[in-house]
RNA sequence: GCCUCAGUAGCUCAGCUGGUUAGAGCGGCGGACUGUUAAUCCGUAGGUCGUAGGUUCAAGUCCUACCUGAGGCGCCA
């Protein structure tokens, strides 16, 4: 009795003449005689050359574009020129027949937005393959880091009690009836009777929880889904992400911006090192892509010439006042062509962002101090400068070429009085974080962090210009099918 | 949420300034093919041109509204 054996197995050890069973799905079927086929535990598919004096005619009929074989056969040097092995199959059975008359994909280029709608059929096509492998290979980086660093993985809760946590828009929580909710005597929502006997939401951001963690345990990190409700439409956002958050106590900024370059270049690295073939036919498809486009449109680095350059060069480090002052000395600034202004104590927008990243300094850039008006309340206030306009925080943002902004974090406020001060300004009541307060009032420590968007990154790594397509359900306004 | 563009066969697209029975490639179906690499070759079916209304002798083509999708911007990761 012959026991089926995995296509990366038989690559791994290949022995010429042996009888070997596979299974898998047919990727294509040509000249009636040879099939590539996929069974998962490669990127590569694998020849598979059926011998036609025993293999019965009405069985060839079945085997089309995904249909689902086993084969049997004896393993052979290949005769012809695009792999070294072949399976000579002497058998072959139809697991799944595949209704071809009936089935949407094909054996060519489709568009990302009709894959899309098939959210249960694109992870067959080869593309989808190598980003959801790469996908899984980021994911495993990350644990891989931080167990290596000394840092511990953090569950923090899905749902919240506070609303107060300023990252965007919330998801509601609730059991209660929403045709007939129990009512206060003024007429609102009883959320007394509700589960929880509180309002609560979907997590926007796993943080707060993560300072609990780093205030004990030193260095932790948070890695889960997040939710945010709001309206975003852009080929960046997702209602449904994945976020990694680490926190670590007795890190300053520096030290934080030191470590999220570190861990940046990291992820960036193993995927180099562990998914070439992933990659290779992901910068394949790229400049097939971009063959169609203007040359100044297309990417001066090829994806993997990009990764390497980012994997090996040092991220440009520089204050948001410089960022000021780099801007308002730029040609587009004195030719007017940003649409948005460029001064002291404005955000900086994704064409400001964009210029400093792809033409000043043609490398990531770490941007830090921001002005206090336009950030969160925890951020740390910054000892005053003379040389600075006016207050500023120790926050910073890593900014990509492509996608903008892949990290922001900060040094958070540790001292009781300023964070009470910073939490009034922006009208968020101390009863809320009553617990975030005694967590300064109570062995208060210097501590810093930051929040990586998962997607972002894997967009990064695998060169996908909408962030629908590296999460295998994208989660988006008006859409919440598969 | 705002702005712009698009919607023609199962898929990817063509259809010029409105004018006979709306086209191609791929896929499907039928057939050929014992060294193919998104195989190739021959034949064949398949479309109320996103929906509703309007202008016109005449609308896939022009106008309006709506629906769906994409891109840009904002919110951020």
């Amino acid at each position: 009795m012959i026991r089926r054996t995995e296509i990366a197995a038989l690559i791994a050890h290949p022995e010429i003449g042996k009888t070997y069973q596979l299974m898998g799905w047919v990727k294509s079927f040509r000249a009636n005689r040879f099939i590539a086929l996929n069974d998962g535990s490669t990127m590569n598919h694998f020849q598979v050359v059926l011998d036609l004096d025993i293999i019965k005619e009405e069985e060839l009929k079945k085997i089309s574009f995904h249909s689902c074989i086993q084969v049997t056969g004896a393993l052979a040097k290949s005769q012809g020129s695009g792999q070294d092995f072949e399976l000579i199959a002497t058998a072959v059975t139809i697991l799944g027949d595949n209704a071809p008359d009936q089935y949407p994909l094909q054996p060519k280029r489709q568009t990302m937005e009709f894959l899309r709608q098939k959210a249960h059929l694109r992870m067959r096509t080869n593309t989808f393959n190598a980003i959801f492998r790469i996908r899984h290979g980021v994911a495993f980086a990350v644990h891989q880091y931080f167990n290596d660093k000394g840092f511990f993985y953090l569950h923090s809760p899905i749902i919240t009690g506070s609303d107060a946590e300023g990252a965007g828009e919330m998801f509601r929580v609730s059991t209660l009836d929403p045709q007939h909710p129990p009512l206060t005597e003024s007429g609102s929502v009883d959320f007394s009777k509700d589960f929880f006997e509180h309002p609560t939401n979907l997590t926007v951001s796993g943080q707060l929880q993560a300072e609990i963690g780093a205030l004990s345990m030193g260095k932790v990190y948070t890695f889960g889904p997040t939710f945010r409700a709001e309206n975003s439409n852009t080929p960046r956002h997702l209602a449904e992400f994945w976020m990694i958050e680490p926190e670590m106590a007795f890190h300053d900024i520096d030290d934080n911006m030191e470590l999220a370059e570190e861990f940046c270049k990291y992820l960036i690295r193993y995927i180099l090192d562990h998914y070439p073939d992933e990659l290779a036919f992901l910068d394949a498809r790229l400049k097939e892509e971009e063959k169609s486009l203007p040359q100044d449109k297309r990417r001066a680095l090829s994806l993997i010439e990009q990764l390497k350059f980012v994997a090996d060069n040092d991220f440009e480090k520089i204050t948001y006042t410089e960022a000021i002052k780099i801007l308002q000395a730029s040609k587009p600034y004195k030719k007017k062509k940003f649409e948005f202004p460029v001064e002291w104590g404005k955000d900086l927008q994704a064409e400001h962002e964009r210029y400093l990243v792809e033409k000043h300094f043609q490398k990531p850039v770490i941007v830090k101090d921001y002005p206090k008006a336009i950030k969160a309340f925890y951020m740390r206030l910054n000892p005053n400068d003379t040389e600075v306009p006016g207050e500023t925080v120790a926050a910073m943002d890593v900014l990509f070429p492509g996608i903008g902004e892949v990290i922001g974090g900060s040094q958070r406020e540790e001292r009781l009085e300023l964070l009470k001060g910073r939490m009034k300004e922006a009208n968020i009541p101390e009863e809320e974080l009553w617990w975030y307060l005694e967590l300064r009032q109570f062995g208060t420590a210097p501590h810093s962090g930051f929040g990586l968007g998962f997607e972002r990154m894997v967009q990064f790594i695998t060169g996908m210009s909408n962030i629908r397509d590296v999460i295998p359900f994208p989660r988006t306004p008006g859409n919440a099918a598969f």
